[in-house]
DNA sequence: CCTACCGATCGGTAGG
DNA sequence: CCTACCGATCGGTAGG
């Protein structure tokens, strides 16, 4: 852990936010005090509350724009693209994208929603659920045209999207493959996962 | 929460466990608080330590327990199982079924590891790792054979273990499907993320 | 199995 | 940005 963090440092709100990126994804909510997070930053515990409301709210703003990153990338992918095959594609290309680019941020959400107070925590579940039947739905598209073929398309689309997420366990900036040739990478694995022809 | 339990139980260890079980698999191990299990129990909190010497305790043995029994289930899986497609089918089909199985413990293990102390944490992270690099070799020797075409074999690996990590996140015993179906489904979808013909 | 109690640490506030 | 401090709760122990 960095403990040269300068003596009397100047802090902002997107700093605490960038630690807590950090030290949230390492060891959870939970397992983080806000004294951590101070230290970090070279200053005291009660310093931290120039900048943020309380440790909930940092979680809170992680996680919902996380989450409406997330489907407002769906929707921008699946948008304009006439080929169902070419929308699934693109669908997951984003999301396995997303997760070598927002590493901290995807693992927060996908360990930490529990730990999120109502009504956020119900709003961002509900932001995922649609996000998972919006991928079911294109996969049932695809096999009603022919181009996929897995009857079992809730499994898929739980199976993809999950698959997507293993990239943020794993991805490194100066690993030998770019985010972009992961994210080609796994939208491929994943039509496969539909039963593309 | 049941909060009717009865006012003078008497526990076992087993019972102990199976309440932290549920408790760090919904909340996390540290979002859970030894008062919570023992208010769960129908005991007070010293009382826990008639069954447990510690709360790390419980973790340690919930992680190296079932990373032990995944490795233990790899092993008899790909033994006296002549084909490369069928050993990874096996090897995909009894991790997919444990993650049905065994819910709890496997969320657990996947979030809870970086909140094992020392020397266990160290121990688990090798087995998974091991088992990651067993399943990557299964598919370069299957794509060497021309049974597989995925030469991203590391990826592969580690999104075929992902999406059966998957199904502990939505698996119910009374749903549509059984473990044992929901596992030979999620075998088959492996095997095509491997490139199988 | 309990009551009584421990030191440590938590998130957060008062006031400057 | 700080020191001083709050009540609450944490995991765990003593002793019966």
């Amino acid at each position: 852990m960095n403990d040269a963090a300068p003596p009397r440092a100047t802090v902002s709100p997107q700093a605490v936010r960038e630690v807590a990126l950090t030290l949230f994804a390492e060891r959870g909510y939970h397992g983080t005090a806000l004294s951590e997070i101070a230290a970090e930053l070279g200053i005291r515990t009660p310093s931290l509350y120039n900048h943020i409301r309380s440790k909930q709210e940092l979680l809170h703003d992680i996680v919902i724009e996380t989450t409406t990153d997330v489907w407002a990338d769906y929707e921008r992918a699946v948008k304009d693209e006439p080929d169902v095959v070419a929308r699934l594609r693109s669908a997951t290309r984003v999301y396995a994208l997303r997760h070598a680019t927002h590493r901290r941020e995807a693992l927060i959400v996908n360990r930490e929603i529990a730990s999120l107070d109502d009504p956020a925590r119900s709003r961002a579940m509900q932001l995922r659920r649609c996000h998972a039947e919006a991928m079911k739905e294109l996969i049932d598209e695809g096999t009603k045209a022919g181009r996929f073929s897995e009857p079992a398309s809730t499994l898929a689309a739980f199976g993809i999207l999950e698959m997507c997420v293993s990239i943020a366990r794993w991805f490194r900036d100066d690993g030998p493959l770019s985010a972009e040739e992961v994210a080609a990478k796994y939208a491929e694995m994943c039509l496969r996962v539909a039963g593309a022809k």
